[in-house]
DNA sequence: TGTACATCAGTGAACGCGCGTTCACTGATGTAC
DNA sequence: TGTACATCAGTGAACGCGCGTTCACTGATGTAC
């Protein structure tokens, strides 16, 4: 990494990243613009230019970093959720994630993929591979395919839901309370699946 | 309705929400400026502030005629749904119209709903009581809070996860099968839930 | 260790663009008498 | 039925703005000899 100053950043491409995050956060994504970026850093206009090529790669490069984020963050609440308690953990984290950076989490869903940025494309394929993982140990039985679907669907359903304020959001307390509501809901609601998931090795 | 002549257009306020529309599907909310609407309506750049105070006024003015389309096209796929079946109707409806107006229905999910614009919170309003009231009817048993959000959610979620690119939209066919699916899913792991909604008038 | 030079990461002026919005205006319509 | 006039719905010029992007440039760094 090159050293910092007052010509060279240091480390311009990181900073980009972090002044678009916080504008997004901010302004909402209309508000999330390459000079507004540069000004941000504290940089000329033109600067970002030699670490992204154009708008759209930086906005890609945003939404992978949030994808990445969320990953972690979903793993953090719960590595390998055995467990509907588990589970409701991994679903209470990703409404959370939404709720703690709501602008970030529209733009990760804002567009169908751009199938061009292989960054964006590697990013949302590991967090649909993780999620779809979670929930295939979750209901290991039959109709796996759409049962895992359906609690993916669920727990990103909730996360806009509260995100657009159709739900109660005025606590993170209440929030979560809801969320493990809905989910338990959900498994009470199906004891055998409940069971089958709480033993997942069953013959 | 005032008369169309070569100089009073008959109904612009009309024509801009066509238009609007229109842009949205084609450019995405980008696309939607107050001067393309105008030009597109065939008028000059400031007839349209004649009907809208400003260019959100217009964006709300879309998003809630969006809301009322969408509780038409709920009711018109069952206006009163009582088995499992036809609220799998339902559902499938709501992802087949958010396929069919991704834009639109983004717009309308786009931001905490603007509590300013009377006409859109009325929509959404609406909205929000039909879907709660389908759910509350499949789901009269003991927490019918959290079942009912759940089938929302899981609907919400479902929508998106397809408009997202998250999920196979190659034919409406293989959408609907997907829903059915997905939705039967939750009642085949629910026996009893299910049975409770088959005949919501038991003891 | 010193120097020449390629490469890298920034600058700043400039371009053309479409936007939202204002303003004074004008053409058409409808209504009171 | 005719006329005066208020009201409505449009026009078109103009404003200032921020944007993405280009271009030729320059300051700093690192490397070969």
């Amino acid at each position: 990494m090159p050293q910092a100053t007052a010509y060279h950043h240091g480390d311009l491409r990181a900073a980009c990243l972090r002044a678009a995050r916080e504008l997004l956060e901010e302004d909402g994504s209309a508000g999330l613009s390459l000079r507004a970026v540069a000004r941000r850093a504290g940089v000329s206009a033109t600067a970002p230019y030699r670490h992204y090529a154009d708008r759209d790669a930086l906005v890609s490069a945003v939404a992978a970093e949030g994808y990445r984020e969320l990953t972690v963050t979903l793993a953090t609440a719960h590595p390998s959720p055995t467990t509907p308690g588990d589970l409701a953990d991994v679903a209470v984290a990703y409404v959370r994630f939404a709720l703690d950076h709501p602008a970030l989490f529209r733009t990760m869903f804002a567009e169908p993929c751009d199938p061009t940025s292989e960054e964006r494309v590697a990013a949302t394929a590991v967090i649909s591979e993780y999620v779809q993982g979670i929930a295939d140990r979750a209901f290991p039985g039959s109709d796996t395919g759409a049962l895992s679907t359906a609690v993916w669907a669920l727990v990103h359903g909730l996360a806009f839901l509260h995100l657009d304020g159709k739900l109660d959001t005025s606590t993170p307390e209440i929030v979560a309370e809801q969320v493990r509501a809905t989910v338990q809901a959900l498994f009470a609601a199906a004891p055998a699946t409940a069971a089958a998931f709480a033993s997942p090795k069953r013959p």
